[in-house]
RNA sequence: GCUCACAUAGCUCAGUCGGCAGAGCGCAUCCUUGGUAAGGAUGAGGUCACCGGUUCGAUUCCGGUUGUGAGCUCCA
């Protein structure tokens, strides 16, 4: 007999016993979909393997839930494999959300086969196949998958070490080569829902053949399923390329070309605020802003590198006075002019140039999207040129201001991603060892002093040196890039840069290359997602709209306008002949903060009735009132209205 | 760049199994002067992305180009 336990209770069971009879045992739920068994998940097929305690996992568990997933591509690869007995299996995992399989299908799959492989995997659900997993000689897989004639499977086949138990997983007719763990059948899955079909190289290699990705989700029930769908909806609700159409922020033009943003006005202010805002707190921080040239010599790219390892990304010379010039994608090289421009003393190190710089690089056709991949863009880019024992302070003001800037914006959640040298590969980086010694612990003694939870990512350094990257949460739950500082030995190298040290002496400079928002036409875009397009008062294009209830009021609506424009406020009068519920839809579906509705009413007593984009009607106001908590909430760069902590 | 899909009015989208194109919104003019998410009427707007081919005839079918979307790969 083995003994099982789980939290008080516990249960004998005879040897030989699966999970199952666990399950059974202790009266779990058919939520149950694995267990933990000494910390350890194990599928509920599984032989109990000797006295343990167990935890039950359900859909909420992640290890669970990739198991659902997992075993929902199978059942999207054997209704294929049904319907189109011709295709051959590539590979079906589950992913963040959801699950894939890949096909090499003898037909194109569009939304007619997508719906008819759904009906189908709906049957292969209601017949309740049981997964059964099969432990076997590498001979003997690979003769399954042979008379399958499946070559993909065969290929990762070759590569499992000779001698390991090969892990096949049978539903029904279905074999799939697959190390698991899978739910005990096809009948677990309550809910799924086929979403879309994309090319996707075998492999991920660009060189082997294009498979068609076929992309579902799952859940437990059809509640949760649809609140996936609908989630999804205000994702696409949110999407800025629809918002920055709709609110006239930018757009791309064919005629220009594609990846070249052309800013509208409502998008130009935007911007312009944000830049306002980042050169002030730059200034603030002891940087010096520059403005650097957009094209420069060949040559100077040939010192700097980047014609040899960023050529791919850069747009070809151009000729001028016989000299070949280059349209630059960095603005790294410039700065570093300027620097060496002059004899630099320790004294006046560090020394931080910052540019809002716009820099252009080749992208692949098929990477542009919207704002956020782009070929032309501005980064907001500085490089700090200070000695190594000045390096964990700077690093420090780096994340202080990133934390300062991404919180000012309503970024409250992020993460710090440590970027190392590769351990076993310490040669294919630049620079000595006790360098890169001084640069990694600078960085974790920077993230520590500021509180910040990292994660250490060995190998992903680039081999110039070692870098943070920040991903930030917006308000939908989705990651972005946020701010990344890289520390760099060999730019200084290469442009023999140096200081006079106390000693008299020459000495190299290390440099931070390091960006907060990213580039403009990112940040921003994230932003109008982050919002969802309703920016807070401080952003706004169109601060606030003064509505005359009718054209009796015209002349003191133009005067409240005139008063608030005097004042530095963006509004605008809406002096247009439709009813005044009209005039607020519109005003809403602008996202505008602020209405100010004036009728004879508010004309007589010299006041506005005042009503928000969220919070409606706000009652009625002296001009001076709703100028003077406007002004507190711009000044305070509020996120949301003041009105509605005061209310 | 690759695979698949898409491209019709300023916007969102119908439509023609091949016979010189439609709606709603928006815009203009007029009527209406109204109190917190759509008052009414009239009107102007399109080389149906571009270039070729098939056809008596192409917005529609075919090929190419450009652009866009979903992904792959890459990235700020």
């Amino acid at each position: 007999m083995i003994q099982v336990s789980w939290q008080d209770e516990k249960a004998s069971l005879p040897e030989g016993a699966t999970f199952l009879d666990v399950k059974k045992a202790f009266g779990w739920k058919n939520d149950v979909l694995m267990v933990l068994v000494d910390g350890k998940p194990r599928e509920l097929r599984d032989k109990v393997p000797g006295d343990c305690s167990v935890e039950p996992l359900t859909f909420r568990d992640e290890a669970a839930r990739n198991a659902l997933r997992h075993s929902t591509a199978h059942i999207l690869a054997q209704a294929v494999k049904r319907l189109y007995p011709e295709t051959r299996l590539g590979i079906g995992p589950s992913i963040e959300d959801g699950f894939y399989y890949d096909f090499d299908a003898p037909v194109a799959f569009g939304p007619d086969e997508l719906e008819k492989i759904e009906e189908e995997m709906k049957r292969i659900i209601s017949e309740n196949e049981p997964i059964v997993r099969e432990f076997v000689e590498k001979a003997e897989a690979r003769k399954i998958f042979q008379e399958r004639n499946e070559p993909y499977k065969l290929e990762i086949l070759e590569e499992i070490p000779d001698g390991e138990p090969i892990s096949i997983y049978r539903q029904g007719e279905f074999v799939d080569l697959c190390s698991g763990p899978h739910v005990p059948s096809t009948g677990y899955v309550k809910a799924m829902k086929l979403l879309n079909v994309a090319g996707a190289y075998w492999r991920g290699n660009e060189k082997n053949p294009m498979l068609q990705r076929i992309y579902g989700t799952s859940f437990m029930d059809q509640k949760e399923l649809d609140d996936y769908l609908v989630r999804l909806e205000e994702i696409k609700k949110r999407d800025h390329r629809k918002l920055g159409k709709d609110l006239d922020l930018f757009s791309i033009e064919e005629e220009g070309g594609p990846g070249l943003v052309y800013w509208h006005p409502k998008g130009a202010i935007i911007r312009e605020i944000i830049e306002d805002f980042w050169r002030k707190e730059h200034r603030k921080r002891g940087y010096q802003l520059v403005y650097t040239p957009h094209i420069a010599k060949l040559d100077l790219w040939k010192v700097s590198g980047h014609w040899n390892w960023y050529k791919e990304n850069m747009y070809s010379p151009m000729v001028i006075d016989e000299v070949e010039y280059l349209l630059k994608p960095m603005n790294c090289p410039f700065h570093i002019l300027i620097f060496k421009g002059d004899t630099r003393s320790y004294r006046d190190l560090p020394i931080k140039y910052g540019e809002l710089g716009t820099v252009y690089r080749y992208e692949r056709s098929g990477v542009l999207h919207g704002m956020l991949r782009v070929r032309g863009f501005t980064q907001d880019d500085a490089h700090i040129f200070c000695r190594p024992d000045q390096l964990e302070d700077e690093l420090v003001g780096v994340l202080d201001l990133a934390s300062f800037m991404l919180e000012t914006f309503g970024y409250d959640e992020y993460y710090c991603m440590l970027s190392v040298r590769d351990p076993e590969n310490k040669e294919k980086y630049i620079g000595d060892d006790e360098v890169w010694e001084t640069a990694e612990n600078a960085l974790e003694r920077a993230l520590q002093r500021k509180g910040l939870n990292y994660k250490i990512d060995p190998g992903e350094a680039k081999f110039y040196g070692p870098a943070i990257d920040i991903k930030v949460k917006d308000a939908v739950g989705r990651l972005w890039q946020g701010p990344t500082i890289q520390v760099d030995f060999n730019l200084p190298e290469r442009f023999d840069i140096s200081y006079i040290g106390e000693d008299g002496e020459k000495h190299r400079p290390v440099i931070i290359h390091r960006t907060v928002l990213g580039t403009m036409e990112r940040f921003i875009g994230g932003l109008i997602e982050h919002y969802a397009g309703a920016f807070p008062l401080w952003l706004a294009p169109v601060q606030m709209r003064v509505i005359p209830v009718s054209e009796k009021q015209s002349d003191y609506a133009q005067k409240v306008t005139e008063s608030l424009r005097n004042q530095g406020y963006r509004v605008e009068c809406d002096l247009g002949s439709e009813k005044i519920g009209y005039k607020i839809r519109k005003a809403q579906l602008e996202k505008i903060p602020y209405m100010l509705v004036v009728g004879s009413r508010e004309r007589e007593e010299g006041t506005l009735s005042v009503r928000h984009r969220s919070l409606g009607d706000l009652g009625t106001m002296r001009l001076d009132e709703f100028v003077e908590k406007a002004r507190e909430e711009v000044e305070k760069k509020l996120l949301d209205s003041i009105f509605s902590v005061t209310r």
